[in-house]
RNA sequence: GGCGGCGUAGCCAAGUGGUAAGGCAGCGGAUUGCAAAUCCGUCAUUCAGCGGUUCGACCCCGCUCGCCGCCUCCA
């Protein structure tokens, strides 16, 4: 399996520290708001990661982590806490409002059919991890105290800009860099920093009472559940720098060896062309997104670019995506209940072991979903083309089989159950009935009023050749 | 100013040295009582532009134009 890896930013097969356990970091999110889309273009990329992985072989071990410490809207020390304030906004206690948002978050990935990490732990729940790593790099020497405050010192890390591929020395010019207090160099980041009067999300340390820095908890969890060296480390390109450039400072700095051997990173979603942000305000919701379409439409849609190209929304494309899902749920839908046991024909076995070849050959250069997908159509054409001829009960159970497998397990592209409501395929099959007995009798207006009636309820009618109707849910 | 990325049909999007996947939309046809669904055919002599390397370039190199990201929390 071919990975693009940030550090050195060359393909690389992926091979584990210690096979076959991979462990993988991947970034999670900061629970103050509802998620958007650009989450689920990140969050859904590395899910086909981990199924990728596990599917390869691998004993995965998936940690993501949940930041509910808010860190600051921005670097000056009079910058507020970002959970703090939406807090205040909604009346409610900061813990309050991150469990909230945290639950929103996973309802946002159940929906997607993204599986959950293995761990999800609480950058809030970490704070003895994270002071402890202050203290070994206070005692090693690469961090200083200053006012109850604590930064990592840029200058005793010499590996420092390796990741993001800035010099040191580049970092001072142009950019806008707070002359923090107590700061020796402009360059050095927080690791601990002094709470002021009014920050309720503090907690007591060898400095006072104060909160830990923007990196830290990243560091400090992902060697904690994936030891010293991680295998992948993923995120969105924005955190490149300076968040993973400083999380693999102060890591390697405090342990001396490698923090992560493969860094991945996914690209934006982008409105425009430009990127789709909180605090730009140009960001869709999740549950907007899912109020007018299936979540299965929203991760096609996804898949369909790859995780490091931009992905730029327009209701178009989304619109483009939900043809094509329809595609894949009336293969499924025509193939389903197939008795097992049957041989399948020739034509429906080559394409079976085509559409598996596909995916496989797509994922494993370098995750290539799109490919991917593409097999999974081509498959869907040839499928098709199969069915609509004379063919038995093994084609489409073997058709069934082989959707529900790599297109299911590993692309997550699983239709769902065909109805939730007890009773309610029995009624179908009745109204199906009554359709067909109308259309044999040559009743056709009555026969197509019942068609409008039900298309107007959101069922769509289907007369197949043997002159049976089915009426399945649009 | 520094670092990095992108520009492929009407739209979306793979390919990255051997002669342009796939999806959507459109058009023609098969099928149908009419539809829907499905299938077949069609849809880029060309990959932002200009040079260069090569037997051969979308793919490598140079330049130009346009767009974007990061350098401040952000998936």
């Amino acid at each position: 399996m071919i990975l693009t890896n940030t550090l050195g930013g060359a393909r690389q097969e992926f091979v584990p520290l210690s096979p076959p356990f991979a462990g993988v970091y991947v970034c999670g999110p900061t629970v103050y708001g509802d998620s958007h889309l650009g989450h689920g273009k990140s969050y859904t990329g590395f899910d086909v990661l981990v199924r990728w992985l596990a599917r390869s072989g691998y004993r995965v071990r998936y940690v993501q982590n949940i930041t509910d410490v808010g860190h600051l809207t921005d670097d000056a020390d009079s910058g507020e806490d970002k959970v703090q304030k939406q807090a205040a906004i909604e009346r409610v206690e900061p813990m309050e409002l991150a469990e909230r948002y945290t639950a929103s978050y996973f309802e946002d990935m159940d929906a997607l059919g993204n599986i959950r990490p293995d761990i999800s732990p609480r950058a809030s729940g970490h704070i003895p991890e994270q002071i402890e790593l202050v203290e070994n790099l206070l005692a090693k020497g690469n961090a200083y105290e200053a006012d109850g405050s604590v930064y990592f010192s840029v200058e005793s890390f010499p590996g420092y800009g390796a990741l993001s591929g800035r010099i040191p020395a580049d970092l001072i010019p142009g950019a806008r860099v707070e002359a923090a207090p107590g700061k020796r160099d402009p360059r050095d980041f927080a690791l601990w920093k002094a709470a002021l009067p009014g920050h309720i999300l503090k907690w007591r340390s060898p400095w006072g009472a104060g909160y830990p820095g923007w990196h830290l908890e990243c560091s400090a969890m992902a060697m904690r559940y994936l030891g010293e060296t991680v295998d992948i480390h993923g995120g969105g390109l924005e955190n490149v720098f300076p968040h993973h450039e400083s999380e693999r400072a102060q890591s390697e700095a405090a342990t001396g060896r490698q923090f992560v051997r493969f860094w991945l990173h996914n690209n934006m979603v982008t409105v425009g062309g430009t990127k789709m942000g909180k605090s730009l305000g140009n960001f869709i919701t999740l549950k907007q997104i899912f109020s007018d379409y299936d979540p299965m439409v929203v991760r096609l849609y996804i898949l369909r670019s790859h995780y490091r190209s931009p992905l730029d929304f327009t209701p178009e494309g989304l619109q483009s995506a939900k043809s094509a899902w329809e595609r894949l749920v009336e293969l499924r839908r025509r193939v389903s209940g197939s008795p097992a046991g049957a041989a399948p024909g020739e034509a429906m076995t080559s394409a079976a072991a085509e559409l598996k070849e596909g995916i496989t050959r797509a994922l494993d250069d370098d995750l290539d979903t799109p490919g991917a997908v593409a097999s999974l159509f081509e498959f869907t054409r040839k499928a098709n083309s199969i069915l609509d001829a004379p063919c038995g009960d093994g084609d489409r159970a073997l058709a069934a089989l082989a959707l529900d497998d790599l297109p299911a397990d590993v692309l997550g592209l699983r239709p769902g159950a065909p109805s939730a409501v007890s009773g309610v395929d029995a009624l179908l099959a009745a109204l199906g009935e009554a359709r067909e007995a109308m259309r044999k009798g040559r009743l056709y207006a009555e026969a197509d009023r019942m068609r409008d009636t039900l298309s107007a309820a959101g069922y769509s009618v289907r007369d197949q050749p043997d002159g049976k109707s089915s009426i399945v849910r649009q």
